[in-house]
DNA sequence: CAGATGAATCGATCTCTGTCAATATGTGAG
DNA sequence: CTCACATATTGACAGAGATCGATTCATCTG
């Protein structure tokens, strides 16, 4: 009961939620291998076509991650004739590292 | 077939499984406000007794999501008493920043 | 237009997870 | 030793999500 001072709360339930939505589409090892691959593209860009073998899953569960990742916001899509192509948003990542900063206020 | 040149995956399977793991352990609102009140604690540290209410969970939900952030080596448990206080690992919360980097080189 | 091909959607299944009530375990006080 | 209290564990349940096969949709080619 008194075993210790009262604390502030910075994070609130809506804040966390959101928080949540963005880090939920990164912690599945697949979405990971999806944006490390894509990353690495020479110039940012790559094509699903490329995405299907290298990954050993199906084409409809790359598909899938593809969208989740671009819902939210973590990817980019852009259509190149019957070709489907995605870049990272750097800016989105470097936001989730800011946020897990928040979380952590420089107390190393 | 021949859309586009060859990409080289530089996350593997297990590494992207270890990653996840730890993303996974982040990517729930409960868990990103005890780290949140535990991070903002005065002096580091926060006792289990004031997580409960301020969180809005059964105590047995918040015991179950302390345990998960201590398996997942974010948080730090020590037992004082018949108290439980907690330390958020900021070292481990920095190498996460670091592996999102790691998927994301520099391409701002 | 017809055929071929890349990608998304649908339906089904299986597993995982967040939550709570009830109970058990552990720790200090008297 | 016994009681009270803080925390952990168990059991149950509902909801979310990862996966695949089959199908549908879209786009290019001839």
């Amino acid at each position: 009961m008194d075993c210790c001072p009262p604390l502030h709360d910075p994070l609130d339930e809506t804040d966390a939620v959101e928080l949540a939505g963005v880090l939920k589409a990164l912690a599945d090892p697949a979405r990971l291998r999806l944006l490390s691959i894509i990353g690495s593209a020479d110039d940012g860009w790559a094509c699903a076509c490329d995405l299907h073998e290298p990954l050993g899953r199906s084409q409809p569960t790359v598909s899938h991650h593809l969208s989740t990742l671009v819902k939210a916001g973590l990817l980019e899509r852009e259509q190149r004739g019957k070709w489907a192509w995605f870049r990272v948003r750097a800016d989105r990542l470097v936001a989730v590292q800011g946020a897990l900063s928040v979380v952590d206020p420089a107390r190393a």
